[in-house]
DNA sequence: CGTGATCTTGAGGGAATTCAATGTCGGTGG
DNA sequence: CCACCGACATTGAATTCCCTCAAGATCACG
């Protein structure tokens, strides 16, 4: 009937679930003065460092919530396989982020480790009786929450933008989030830009080298990008 | 640079601002029994019901979100125009759907009455007050914007399809929300469903004429369409 | 019944995808 | 140390889907 590409073969090892829960669980002493917010103060009083390598399952699609994450170190992706075989990026979830409270009951998305991870874990049902007493942290879980739809609503206009757009976009974005000065480390692969943006990962690709030769960018190494000229970026991002 | 066509000047009544608060604000007295939850009950009492003709402006992006909105007549728009002169639209409201809470201190939206609408207007700091005492009010309003953020996500899914698929799941979506049977009464014009799913009015036009041969549906009148075949719609949701 | 708004239809072009092949990098073992 | 291998990334050619531009059709309304 119509197009859209299933998984290719030399790329299907991404979606095997790969076995989870790999370290135990550590407690997690509050570090001193660093954690202002009461959300954050009790979120490591709470919770629970776990480790996962590169490419571990975190929670998977359709399981109870039961749990919210925070990265401490690491990255981590949220995605969702679309019956089609192609793959949805959620989103990039990077040291201080916190994902999988967005969710409803079940999980709409999966998680895994982008790179080998450390991430906080917190029964949910615990912050949100802490959020019933407490009014400061039911509001800045309300905050958290809309910053989440904030960040949503800023992808659907993404998404109706060209390759050229949507790239510069997303390098604008992870320099934001992410940058040592003009260089931004991406943990993630090609494919995973690709996956989040709608695009393919040739045309993501054949953009970076576009940017590149218009010198708004530099691509030393495939995972290295040098940011030469933002304003340019900004114009295309318009 | 690029593509992405700017506004055509036939059509660029549709942006132009227009008069707001047409009609006097009138008291609503709670109706008695039909409203049970607290959040709606508390609305209704603090709320005053405004009229809007159609294509009246309601709130403006970038103004202080002073207010929440709850649909109780007519249709809804809110939408954005982006810098390259497209417009976006951010979500159709019908009756009974409550709109601009999920804004931040400013509206990152407009909205618009796609037809004549009655609306009930709610000081959002009346109501965020509330919320403060009343946890059941507080657990709505938290309610309330994962929902928003769950359809915002679906819009994110909804966005990597195909042009068959977007109309599809357009039509899916409006017969859950706004059918009779399997009769579906549009409030909205091509343009609207058009910016709605990140498509042009042709293809929008173009689909429905397609989906129509392939006996998935009837399109009696333009504003007018009657699933014949939901399973058909699905699949090609998939 | 004319006029403008909305919608449909057609032809042509362009941007992104698809398919296929080649290139690069990091590791592992000979 | 170098050769080989798999994973990842890049590049090219052909195709396809959607957009653009243009013209006609339909509808609502004065």
């Amino acid at each position: 009937m119509h197009t859209q590409t299933a998984v290719r073969t030399d790329q299907f090892h991404r979606f095997v679930p790969v076995p989870r829960n790999p370290s135990p669980p550590t407690t997690h002493a509050l570090d001193g003065a660093s954690e202002r917010e009461p959300l954050a103060q009790s979120m490591h009083l709470m919770g629970a460092v776990m480790s996962y390598p590169r490419n571990a399952e975190i929670f998977g699609d359709n399981e109870p919530a039961e749990y919210l994450y925070k990265v401490i170190g690491g990255a981590v992706r949220t995605y969702k396989i679309l019956s089609d075989g192609r793959r949805q990026i959620g989103g990039f979830y990077l040291p201080g982020d916190i994902f999988g409270f967005q969710f409803a009951e079940e999980h709409t998305f999966s998680a895994e480790a982008i790179t080998d991870a450390k991430v906080l874990v917190i029964k949910r049902s615990a912050l949100t009786a802490l959020a019933g007493c407490d009014a400061a942290v039911a509001r800045q879980l309300f905050a958290l929450t809309s910053c989440e739809l904030r960040r949503m609503q800023d992808r659907v206009l993404l998404l109706i933008k060209s390759a050229q757009q949507r790239v510069a976009s997303f390098l604008l974005e992870m320099a934001d989030r992410a940058a040592a000065g003009n260089v931004v480390e991406l943990p993630m692969s090609r494919q995973d830009i690709a996956d989040y943006l709608g695009l393919t990962i040739e045309t993501v690709s054949r953009t970076l080298r576009c940017l590149e030769s218009s010198a708004a960018i530099e691509v030393p190494s495939s995972r290295r990008i040098v940011l030469r000229n933002r304003s340019a970026l900004n114009r295309l991002n318009s």
